[in-house]
RNA sequence: GCCCCCGUAGCUCAGGGGAUAGAGCACCGCCCUCCGGAGGCGGUGGCGCAGGUUCGAAUCCUGCCGGGGGCACCA
């Protein structure tokens, strides 16, 4: 156990030439201020065990220095020591290390660290260096998750409730990779059962000039696929009635497909894997799932229907598998997919539904559970709030006849895709939302998806200017320079990023990515507007312009890693 | 009736038990001698209500009030 490399006496002098062993980053501090209280507990300081991690955090008030750590509040009650105690005798140890100028014990426990001067500059170059890997982080390592999305039925366009988790969900998934994870994007594609029958046939009755039945789909665009079946077979509605509806439903079904699946590609979303329900079936794997479920003691007869008892795992009603008809329920085929996916050798099968599919989380669970695995570990199911579209002051409602953007191509249409994948990404997804389509259609500050980008295309703007004046970043740049208010307010925000990725990931919250990217463009045009970058007129470069287009750089460099977890462009100019 | 989500500033929303609850917009007052004013600075203004747990609660628990969604041998 030696640490005498991160604990040691400061030096007299210490170093201010921009090569910096000691903690810039937040989680080497965190891990020094660990050291620190390891060797408090080795050298009975006070009692206890040493936590799993201990908490950085910036300080809003800048009088609580540089970082701040609640560590000695949640070392003291088992230590059975006031938290100022404790907090004094990691702060003694804490003195000592390398690029640390002060702790100070404050309030009920705090320590309050403050960084040797211009210390936290190191960080641009460490950010630089990174490039497109800095933010990213291997928490997650060795994980196999099924991620499952969207999955709209094809029966008609994707409509806005779905968008939301298209955005979301991809979101989400690059954030997962960005922390390790090996991540499968999946859409299950329901091309069996009775929704699919109702579609055919409303085809071919509105392909014959017949009315659309009752239980069947309305809209416009039934006419055009209709036609378009018609058109690629010539002498489809000669046929009998049954064989036109199979006609129409394998090519109805593979035009709705085209389109789903293209549409989302226009919004840079694409799935690894679209799967077909009807695989399930031809695979008899509904069969299989049955039989596993029986062997497990789960399945019963009743009332002519075959039934899975997902009451024993926290359902509340049990649910059928196969109904009195002989026919196969929508939950056989979900039981049969779950099973799917377990064994194509996913640790964690992942599914995001809509809020008007809650009910369905304890069936889900428990059918799990009814096949063995525990569902804490294998499924996890999230649930988002719905979204609603507002023009003119007034909710969007799905109109039929009317423009009404309803559907995903048509709000791409309308925004652009980086302006929709933002406003559907920027909120919580346990919060319902309001998309203001006048809002995001702007191109003015108050929309934040141009906040953001503007901060970006204005720095990579920056970058040009700098090189027409002839004037590149050094390899050696003197970044104990940067200590400006507002460039260590900005270094202590780029800091920040890789653990809004990791916490962003954890918690399946993409939005965390986005506030932090507002938040860093107002950090930024607030050091913008105070440190002038480049020279006046013909005056040469400075090592202080040359830390700063450095600073810069990162700052850039964030921004495009940030908007890229999105899936939204980091425009070069606007 | 039961279940899920949400009530934070005039509006839209952040806030993983921590210090004086934040941002954008709106409103009021300022800042253009040069790097993108699509910007910056200052001001006004808030945790639905009542208990509980805790050294400490917007955050966790209970109840109530208000809003949204869901409770099929439909998909």
């Amino acid at each position: 156990m030696n640490r005498a490399g991160r604990l040691r006496p400061a030096p007299a002098n210490p170093p201010v030439d921009g090569h910096y062993d000691c903690p810039v980053t937040p989680a080497e501090l965190s891990a020094a201020v660990l050291a620190a209280v390891t060797d408090c507990l080795a050298a009975g300081d006070f009692a206890g065990s040493a936590p799993a991690e201990v908490t950085i955090e910036r300080p809003k008030n800048p009088d609580h220095g540089d970082y701040a750590t609640n560590v000695a509040l949640r070392l003291a009650k088992p230590a059975g020591r006031p938290a100022r105690e404790v907090a004094e005798a990691i702060a003694a140890r804490l003195r000592v290390a390398d690029g640390i100028a002060r702790v100070d014990v404050a309030g009920p426990g705090f320590l309050n660290i403050t960084l040797a001067a211009g210390a936290l500059g190191g960080l641009a170059r460490t950010i630089v260096e990174a490039g497109p890997a800095y933010g990213r982080g291997n928490a997650l390592a060795g994980q196999n998750l099924n991620l499952e999305f969207v999955s709209a039925n094809p029966t008609g366009p994707i409509h806005i409730g779905a968008v939301r988790w298209a955005a979301v969900g991809d979101a989400l998934a690059r954030l997962l990779q960005a922390n390790g994870a090996q991540v499968t994007r999946e859409y299950y594609f329901n091309d069996a059962g009775s929704q699919i029958e109702r579609f055919a046939r409303t085809l071919r009755e509105v392909a014959n000039g017949r009315p659309v039945p009752d239980d069947g789909y309305a809209g416009a665009y039934i006419d055009e696929i209709a036609a378009s079946v018609v058109a690629a077979n010539p002498g489809v509605l000669q046929l009998p009635d049954d064989e036109q509806a199979e006609v129409f439903r394998r090519d109805g079904v593979e035009l709705m497909f085209t389109e789903i699946r293209d549409s989302l590609a226009g919004f840079g979303v694409i799935f690894d894997v679209y799967f077909n329900e009807r695989d399930l079936h031809e695979r008899d794997e509904l069969g299989t799932a049955l039989k596993r479920l029986r062997e497990q003691g789960h399945v019963y007869e009743a009332d002519g229907a075959t039934w899975l008892r997902t009451t024993d795992f926290g359902d509340d009603r049990d649910r059928v598998l196969v109904r009195g008809s002989g026919e196969w329920t929508y939950f056989a085929a979900d039981c049969a997919y779950y099973l799917d996916k377990r064994e194509r050798g996913f640790d964690k099968v992942v599914i995001m539904l809509g809020a008007d599919h809650h009910g369905y989380v304890n069936r889900l669970r428990a059918m799990a559970t009814c096949f063995g695995d525990d569902p804490d570990q294998t499924l996890e199911i999230l649930i988002g709030q719905l979204v609603n579209l507002v023009k003119d002051g007034e909710p969007v409602r799905m109109s039929k006849r009317a423009g009404n953007v309803v559907v995903l191509a048509d709000l791409v249409d309308s925004i652009g895709a980086d302006a929709a994948r933002y406003a559907l990404v920027r909120y919580s997804s346990e919060q319902t939302i309001d998309i203001d389509l006048d809002l995001w259609a702007r191109k003015t500050s108050d929309n934040p998806v141009y906040y953001v980008q503007y901060a970006h295309a204005r720095l990579a703007s920056l970058q040009r200017n700098a090189v027409e004046l002839g004037i590149l970043r050094t390899a050696d740049p003197d970044l104990g320079l940067l200590s400006h208010d507002r460039e260590t307010d900005l270094l202590g925000v780029l800091g920040e990023f890789p653990r809004v990725v990791a916490a962003g990931a954890e918690l399946r919250a993409p939005h965390r990515v986005a506030h932090y990217l507002e938040s860093l463009a107002g950090t930024y045009h607030r050091f913008y507007d105070a440190c002038r970058v480049l020279p006046m007129g013909d005056e040469p470069g400075t090592p202080l312009t040359d830390a700063r287009l450095w600073l810069c750089e990162a700052t850039r460099v964030v921004l495009e890693n940030g908007l890229g977890l999105l899936g939204v462009s980091a425009p070069e100019r606007m």
